[in-house]
DNA sequence: CTGTAGACGCAAGGATTTTGCTTTAAGGTG
DNA sequence: CACCTTAAAGCAAAATCCTTGCGTCTACAG
């Protein structure tokens, strides 16, 4: 979230950061992305254009907030009996989501209008929370397991290059292999 | 690069692209990247306004355009014997330029002002090319060698992911580890 | 040398962004 | 509960930026 968010949570403030992403949301996909322009928010969201401007800066920052809220992970990944199983069922979810042209247009909302870098992070920290969240379920069977920095290096890191800076030619076999690719214990660092 | 370049690459459209290219350098150390605007470019450039949109469309594309030509790399790695030395030498300058503010600024201007995502290709391009220098050399040597896909995976994206996702608590040292974690030989894919 | 077409300059018109001032309403205080 | 304080929103004018039509120039071809 920006600077400008979570002033003053319950009331006025609270219900035009609703409507204002709930216009941005509609928009996206009645006009589509590119046709978005901050005096057209501000009509559909009931709101005067300087609010918006006042809020959020530019029409980039509010995408990068909106952006985020998509990506966070709405649902516990399933359990699929053991570790690797688990990991590369969620990878390849993952890529599902985040390769579509849609899921690539939200990342790069989210890094572009974020002056902080606080947005691009919390898209980071969502990944880590749900591999944890495998980690300590494996844990929990007794299994070993390697540490999540490794997981972001070996798994999410690629997949995420890749889906910046070069679209083509990826698919499930790929986050597969990426998977086998973790070892099975915490690395020494 | 967009696709209105390199049109009639000798004469007067040759000569106003390189223009307004200094134009933005100088002005990006003069007043800073935040305060760039088209007509400002165009102004120093000695360039009407217009001849910039019709060109590029807008000022991302101009500054995407821009900071691809910033990221090329100017000299091929130095040669220090071993591929491993190579690898982590290279791994840490890379790193030294790309998660500088100006670097992470010129990543984020490619990545953004990209419609067909030709631009972003072309920075993964220039890694792979640095890289398979490296690896020809060891190659060269009778060295076994991974394949660069596999370098990519290993050390250029986990690199990138965190300068983009997570700037923070990047050092030397990290990109010394990353280039343990490359293995030997070619992998099997 | 001449023709052609792509690229630029110029200027008008329209849209967006910024900004000063006023008004509203959330949250705290007596 | 009434009052005060202040962050945030509305409004409107001004500045800036973006778009577009048309005329001109120049690189390249024949």
């Amino acid at each position: 979230m920006s600077r400008r968010q979570m002033v003053r949570p319950g009331g006025r403030s609270a219900r035009v950061q609703a409507s204002v992403h709930t216009a941005v949301r509609e928009l996206q996909t009645e006009v589509g992305r590119d046709a978005l322009t901050v005096p057209l928010v501000a009509q559909r969201a009931g709101v005067t254009p300087s609010t918006i401007y006042r809020r959020w800066g530019d029409l980039k920052e509010l995408l990068s907030d909106v952006a985020v809220e998509r990506l966070r992970p709405d649902t516990a990944p399933k359990d699929h009996g053991d570790l690797s199983s688990d990991l590369a069922a969620w990878a390849e979810q993952f890529l599902d989501e985040m390769a579509s042209p849609t899921g690539r247009g939200y990342i790069r909302d989210a890094l572009l209008g974020d002056p902080d870098g606080s947005n691009a992070g919390q898209c980071s920290a969502y990944a880590v929370q749900q591999i944890n969240v495998l980690l300590t379920r494996a844990a929990d069977r007794g299994e070993n397991t390697p540490d999540v920095e490794t997981v972001v290096d070996r798994v999410v890191a690629p997949l995420m290059y890749r889906i910046l800076f070069r679209p083509d030619g990826l698919d499930a076999e790929y986050a597969r292999r990426l998977v086998k690719g973790v070892p099975a214990r915490p690395t020494g660092r």
